[in-house]
DNA sequence: GTGGATGCAAACCATTTGCACGCCA
DNA sequence: TGGCGTGCAAATGGTTTGCATCCAC
């Protein structure tokens, strides 16, 4: 962890340690309120989560995603990448498998576009919700 | 227009018909910024646009997408679904045919979910940009 | 010791909302 | 005419920022 930071030239200060520490033990994104509400907030207070978040970000160590519930979630980069969201209540289960990345080549080509990333957010009910 | 508003149970008033019109000859989603400008000012006011906006979405006249540079964009429901991103100067063209749809049925079968939806944004440099 | 990192509180900005007035059915 | 629709301005809420202080190097 600390290794991580350094490598990236960021200073390894304990209220870096402790974002990437919660981050990492979760395997699912997190918004920065939940964030703020796991983390020893005797370490970090809330602004400095919002500008740590967004440094590592810069740092290509954490993954940003605006979901359509209007709240920035984020993950450590090489995590599971596309999930499906409950309109209902909000519960989030990741897909296996993406099917964009195969079309991307031909996405460029007819576009001029150079394809950089993409962001998939599957809707629906889950089954607790279906009822 | 007008009917549309109507078969929707919703008034045919001035300020929607203008908002309806402006969507109706954009080809492109815009966002609710976008529309102010363009409207009528002495027609629409700015908070009646964002209430405007909502009821047609509700009556899914609209299509309502977050867009991962933060803005809400609004289109007639049958409009094209979706675009690639130019993360430096935000032009946006759209992707023929998507690659989801297919999918959807075997992420039903996997999550348990009922899949209802889909937003995709493809992200990166156009051709302009790439210099 | 010194410059980057943090905490606090105030600023931001797109969007939402309360309330009084105006217009469509 | 009655009530939905609208305008204005103030509130909201997640996020950002200015500035003084603190700590990693």
């Amino acid at each position: 962890m600390e290794e991580l930071l350094i490598e990236n030239g960021l200073r390894a200060t304990k209220a870096r340690m402790e974002v990437l520490n919660v981050l990492k033990s979760n395997s699912m994104p997190l918004s920065a309120d939940e964030l703020i509400l796991k983390i020893n907030r005797e370490v970090v207070s809330g602004s400095s989560v919002y500008r740590i978040l967004s440094e590592l970000e810069k740092a290509s160590i954490l993954k940003k995603t605006l979901r359509q519930n209007g709240l920035h979630y984020y993950t450590i980069y090489d995590s599971h990448e596309h999930y499906i969201v409950c309109s209902n209540c909000g519960k989030i289960v990741p897909i296996t498998h993406c099917p964009i990345s195969p079309y991307e080549e031909g996405i460029a080509q007819n576009t001029g576009f150079k394809v950089t990333g993409h962001i998939l957010e599957l809707q629906g009910i889950c089954s607790d919700c279906q009822g």
